[in-house]
DNA sequence: TCTATTATTCGCAAAATTACGAACAAAAGT
DNA sequence: ACTTTTGTTCGTAATTTTGCGAATAATAGA
């Protein structure tokens, strides 16, 4: 599908991007930091959304890799994969941190 | 337009996802990073779209911030937006540094 | 087995994104 | 004035995203 027209750093980096790119899965990401108990329906009392779309936005953070689920019937439990936030962490980290040539960014007004 | 449902931070971090959220956008911003020249012919060429998408791809990276274009006739020249890079740098680091609860991140195999 | 609880999936609609070629605008040079 | 160069805007199409309610699945408990 993806048919990779930019190096696969790029890529990764954009598709982390792109499942932060809501609010709604930014306030995921920070409730999951700071919670013990992670299930789905805390998650969805925390946000003003129906839970379809709740159950959507968790799937789009799993789909990227940024969370995993657990079934502890009858409810989900959900939480940060480590290994993949710190690899995000990495790549954005580069990414902001890369220096910036000494006439880029200041060519312009 | 916005109604404003989360809180500002978060908005305004999704907001910098968002636009970092498509790999020709990470690219224009690597290029954008390392090039003493920066006119739009030169981004265009780095990039496996039409110029009429480089544009939209330029706008919406302007839109959110992250860069400015200056007017050098007949050519544009377009750069990183210093303070507001900065800005969301600091962003994305407290979001990947917040320190992640004991128990999450281990709740889920 | 029937019921209650929990969360996902389905079906749908509205809006936004991505992409392109063609048309257009602006200014410099001839 | 005309032409060339450069980049944006327009018009359009295809796809994806966002959101919801209703239907569904899965399991525990009565």
């Amino acid at each position: 599908m993806a048919e990779k027209k930019y190096c696969i750093k790029t890529e990764t980096l954009a598709g982390f991007a792109k499942a932060l790119g809501h609010p709604a899965r930014i306030a995921i990401m920070k409730f999951l930091a700071k919670q013990d108990t992670c299930y789905f329906g805390d998650i969805h009392e925390e946000l003003p959304i129906a839970k379809a779309t709740v159950s959507q936005h968790l799937a789009a953070l799993k789909d990227a890799g940024l969370i995993q689920g657990e079934i502890e019937t009858p409810k989900v439990k959900y939480c940060i994969n480590r290994e993949n936030w710190q690899y995000a962490q990495q790549l954005f980290s580069e990414f902001f941190n890369m220096e910036l040539c000494e006439k880029s960014g200041e060519c312009c007004k």
